[in-house]
DNA sequence: CTTGACAACCGACCGGCGGTCGGTCTAGTC
DNA sequence: GACTAGACCGACCGCCGGTCGGTTGTCAAG
């Protein structure tokens, strides 16, 4: 077979983004170091010449995506002109923003996130995002319990907690997917139900105002079920 | 070698019973099919003869741990001598004193859960357990909504809260326990940090006054984090 | 321009995995 | 005593993740 040589880093970047979606479509388990380097067209020396184990590219690749959500919140978190309530309101719109322009990658990233075959995956996702999360959503949380802005006990475990929650919120989008091609408005009711006890939650973990939060909204909502809509 | 025949119930019992053994102690995808069937003594073909795949062991055993989990509470929620609020400190208490009566095998337990390799096993017992608990838990915070006794939108949907903070608990024994090893103060802090943020959470969740519920006091930190005392 | 060290790559091979299948044995029934 | 259902046996299968001795390309020193 033609030999190809290339950088190292290239290389490397090349197995993890053929590794995602391979991962992502057929689960983690269920793909075989042999579709990985057949799909790129390596062999397996290549392979464990640059990864030492099929597990490590799979902590090599949730590292990755933890990291992209990081940085999309990250530049929120440097802002001066914003109060800390701010910071978190603008952290939660961020995320809904996102969401929304990107509602049909998410329709499909949270579908194939979500099954049974991928829940290794999901949980290292979720583990290391949290724990990339925490510290700068603890400070944000300690500032404003120093001003006076939130009513809390502890920065950090609150933070701990809001992000917790927020698997459930993910969660609660898998279950109505899956609902919504059954039942529409079933499905539309139960994430309304989710989202809201969801932000009822984190205000009253914070010590804010009912309402002052607003996470997911109800257009985020249609969006993202949007497909199913067609039969009505 | 010597046949034994046993009754199909019996027999699937003991590879449960071996099962969970392996499962707990290397992990699930680390136990073999032929090390479970040379504990017991049977065939492949006898294996297979009773369950379909080693994942369908799986499943039953994370199914027989939760229903025993649910056994545990389910005289406390048929009793009609306490209000939905005494029911749930009664619930909290409860799963206390199991704790601290299994503190030593609670330990054990906990340890071996929270390996990596026991992700899978893990994740598949809470979301069995949380599945189990949301409908009566659901039904006891519906009633003291209706009598005023807590200040909740939604009771399914708080159960389903609180379950799941109580995985955050849970971890935080895992975590504390491994900390324990090398540095026992910053351990038995950690613990108590997290069960008070958990305390004061579900609280607030309830809408029940601060200090109305006690999940998990410092006698059940100590008895837990015991064996690491020795040294000092 | 040669040489040599080293990184990138190759693919046959390995032990062992989960799972299959044709056949055997035994307790219970009539 | 003949028959049957189902508990049990174990050789076997395809394929998996991972290894390793060898080959090829790159590039800098001499």
């Amino acid at each position: 077979m033609g030999r190809i040589i290339k950088k190292a880093d290239e290389r490397q970047a090349e197995i993890l983004e053929t590794a995602r979606g391979l991962f992502l479509s057929r689960g983690y388990d269920a793909t075989t170091v042999n579709d990985l380097i057949q799909a790129i067209g390596i062999s397996k020396g290549a392979f464990y010449h640059h990864f030492a184990s099929k597990e490590d590219v799979l902590s090599a690749l949730v590292w990755s995506m933890a990291e992209q959500g990081l940085a999309l919140h990250e530049p929120l978190f440097a802002r001066d002109d914003l109060s800390p309530f701010q910071k978190i309101q603008a952290f939660f719109v961020n995320g809904q923003q996102f969401k929304k322009e990107q509602a049909p990658g998410l329709r499909a990233f949270i579908e194939i996130l979500y099954r049974a075959e991928n829940l290794k995956l999901r949980l290292r996702a979720a583990e290391q995002m949290t724990e990339l999360l925490v510290p700068p959503l603890g400070k944000v949380l300690t500032e404003g319990a120093a001003q006076g802005e939130f009513d809390i006990e502890d920065p950090e475990e609150t933070a701990r907690l809001i992000l917790n929650l927020g698997g459930l919120v993910h969660e609660a989008f898998a279950v109505a997917l899956r609902l919504s091609q059954s039942d529409y408005r079933a499905a539309r009711m139960l994430l309304q139900k989710r989202a809201d006890s969801y932000e009822r939650a984190i205000e009253r973990l914070l010590g804010v105002p009912k309402h002052s939060l607003s996470i997911i909204d109800a257009e985020l909502i249609a969006l993202f079920l949007a497909p199913a809509t067609q039969e009505r």
